[in-house]
DNA sequence: GTCTATACTAGGATAGAC
DNA sequence: GTCTATCCTAGTATAGAC
């Protein structure tokens, strides 16, 4: 059995990829200026992925990977406070719409590059964010929303407007969003008088 | 003077042209698909929009009237209520998400495509939506808001969480949009007991 | 064997000439 | 409307260093 030739190759290939299709968009990078940038040869960005559309939907998981560990270590502390969760999530996301050199959200970014649903890409990316709103109905219905639904649906609404500002306007709505968040959660879940 | 050549032949290329980026995307549309589907040579093309960034600027203007005319005649029946016109513009901006072959808003999505903040296509949708934002915050004023600026930054918020929401899911959101800005329409302009 | 680097194909891009 | 120039794309294959 061969033994693994230079095994950080993928991860850098991979993360020159991320920064490259983030930074100026999938279709905008060439296959030849991610060899560039990274320093390998052409034979291996083709012998570790072997086209563009599986890099991207690569770029895709990893960013995935990335967001669910954000939120893991968002929500650690508010175990069995799943409205405090909620927010959290809320607070992370806002936390990286802030940040500098933020672009807009990645999955609709490469979304609205991929428009069609047959492509792997955008498959990734719609799937992503139904993960990502099952999660919000999930923690909804443990805090024992009125309407789990609803609540879900509108914390998407307000940490999407939330990314569509950050990418126009540099997240000058970020902390408004997160009041916005927790006004909503605490309304949804407290009893009515 | 010369007369006039084709007098349709500007219009015909924009609608063409919107059509087409709107579709598929601004990259993914070459300039002699453009002329194919639009049955002009590409002279013309060219007398008409020098580059393809002109191009693009254009559309974006073509949409930007396009949507001042939906919203102008959104808020008419409402006239001498700004809180209902701004309901009645997200009812408007509801419709379209709704409407068959939705694939998000054109101005974020252009801006997805276009990444520099120097290009004419990134200014021009930036410029849009700043447009946008004061407009909502001018109605919420005259509505008598307690904090005109925050209920339209939250207008927004739905507004494009609705957008993208269509975007991915194909607008399965939008009633819920819609019942839920009136929600805090009402909140931020009613006086408290 | 493992890698970098280069050459190459086939096609599509913008743009301009006529 | 056709034709050309120039460039860049994805992807493959090959040459040569270590």
């Amino acid at each position: 059995m061969a033994r693994i030739p230079a095994p950080g190759t993928r991860d850098r290939l991979l993360d020159t990829a991320a920064r490259l299709f983030y930074n100026h968009g999938v279709h905008a990078v060439g296959q030849q200026q991610l060899i560039d940038e990274c320093g390998c040869g052409k034979n291996l960005l083709y012998r570790e992925f072997p086209s563009k559309d599986e890099l991207v939907v690569a770029y895709l998981e990893r960013q995935a990977r990335e967001w669910a560990a954000t939120v893991e270590q968002a929500i650690a502390p508010h175990a069995g406070d799943p409205a405090a969760q909620i927010v959290a999530i809320v607070r992370a996301a806002a936390a990286n719409v802030a940040s500098p050199g933020y672009r807009g959200c990645p999955f609709l970014n490469v979304h609205a590059e991929f428009p069609d649903p047959n492509h792997p890409a955008n498959r990734a990316s719609v799937a992503h964010r139904k993960k990502n709103l099952e999660r919000f109905r999930a923690l909804a219905e443990q805090a024992g929303a009125r309407d789990p639904a609803t609540l879900a649906e509108r914390i998407m609404l307000i940490t999407d407007g939330m990314y569509a500002d950050g990418a126009m306007f540099g997240g000058g709505a970020t902390n408004a969003a997160v009041a916005f968040a927790e006004e909503i959660v605490r309304a949804a879940t407290t009893k009515p008088a």
